[in-house]
DNA sequence: GCTGACTCTTGATGCAGGATAAGAAAATTA
DNA sequence: TAATTTTCTTATCCTGCATCAAGAGTCAGC
């Protein structure tokens, strides 16, 4: 019963264990087939999702109609347009499965009914958003001012099994490069060594 | 007694007018002289701040021993470094007044005092921590795929007021770009008008 | 196991914005 | 008001990454 996702709330505050069973019982389990979207620019986002196995992409098409990767989520992290969700109103983004995946989903008025029975609850998601807000300054900062290359290391520390699960190009979206760059960063990279 | 900041609580969740009260009484308020450091790279974050009246910056210093500004704060507006804040451990960042500054600011302990007496409080909060997230965000995914002088105009629309009280090199640090550039930019677009 | 579609690499060329430098203009301070 | 500092502009040259193009490797479906 007491599984990841309660031992990822817990981390961010303390929380009965029949308060985790109640938040337990609302949450819905989807399986999901590779390339499913889960969110499409023009629609409100539904949900607020934590992958429990699989690998998800999140971005928006740009001006010359490209892909720009803002996020990736693996296993133990959360995925959502939270803006989107939160005032609900319609999502810029896309959200796309990169392999087979297994989520738990909670939508809006059941995350809103949950916040009122159990406060603690709110608690526990106001210091995820406090993080993952803390998380994405980083990531602002480090792209505004450091080199490809030095950004596709710090890319590698912090996910490091990516790179095996997700294909370059991709990857170089993500770092805000084209696959041709990264590819060259790559090669000189092996030289150095 | 019913203020700015109390309009600006009420935008993200009903609160009724004790309660407000409440909140009001536990604020500090601070009139601080321009080019006060409010907080310095390793030390913790004792603050949050609401600015009354003035101007703040928060930057970092990058590997050359420039700064790179993160983020411009006037009137209406949260500073903070939530990361540092919010775990209580040392921030990276440095928060700088550019004018004479007015400020209401909550420390940590009081700030979760008022979440146990007030949840709708930490409902506010939880709210105006999601919607800075999606600003964020946004100013994430434009500063990735826009050209600098796009980013410029769309600073402008933003930030009408910044250009009459902030320096331009401070501009374009925040831009991440170089002052020489912005000069450039500026002159480039009166050419095309 | 072949075929067509992705995916990655490598090369040639171009351009936005960086680095450096030096002078003009504006804001502070005396 | 003069002196000093800070800010802004302009010019030259340079670099990191983009763009375009072509070939090689890899994968998926028939």
């Amino acid at each position: 019963m007491f599984s990841e996702i309660d031992r990822h709330i817990s981390r961010c505050t303390p929380v009965s264990d029949e308060e985790l069973q109640i938040f337990n019982s609302r949450l819905k389990h989807m399986s999901v087939k590779k390339k499913t979207m889960l969110l499409r620019q023009g629609e409100v986002c539904r949900f607020e999702a934590y992958i429990v196995k699989g690998c998800v992409k999140k971005y928006y098409i740009d001006q010359n109609g490209d892909q720009v990767i803002l996020q990736f989520a693996v296993e133990d992290w959360w995925i959502s347009d939270i803006g989107s969700f939160s005032e609900q109103r319609p999502s810029n983004l896309f959200i796309e499965t990169l392999e087979d995946t297994e989520l738990l989903t909670v939508d809006f008025e059941s995350k809103e009914k949950l916040f009122r029975e159990i406060p603690k609850l709110e608690r526990a998601f106001r210091i995820m958003v406090q993080r993952a807000y803390s998380v994405l300054e980083s990531r602002f900062y480090a792209t505004v001012s450091h080199s490809a290359e030095s950004r596709y290391q710090e890319f590698l520390k912090r996910y490091p099994s990516l790179p095996q699960r997700v294909p370059q190009q991709q990857i170089a979206s993500y770092l805000g490069i084209t696959p041709e760059s990264l590819s060259r960063i790559k090669t000189q990279m092996l030289k150095k060594k």
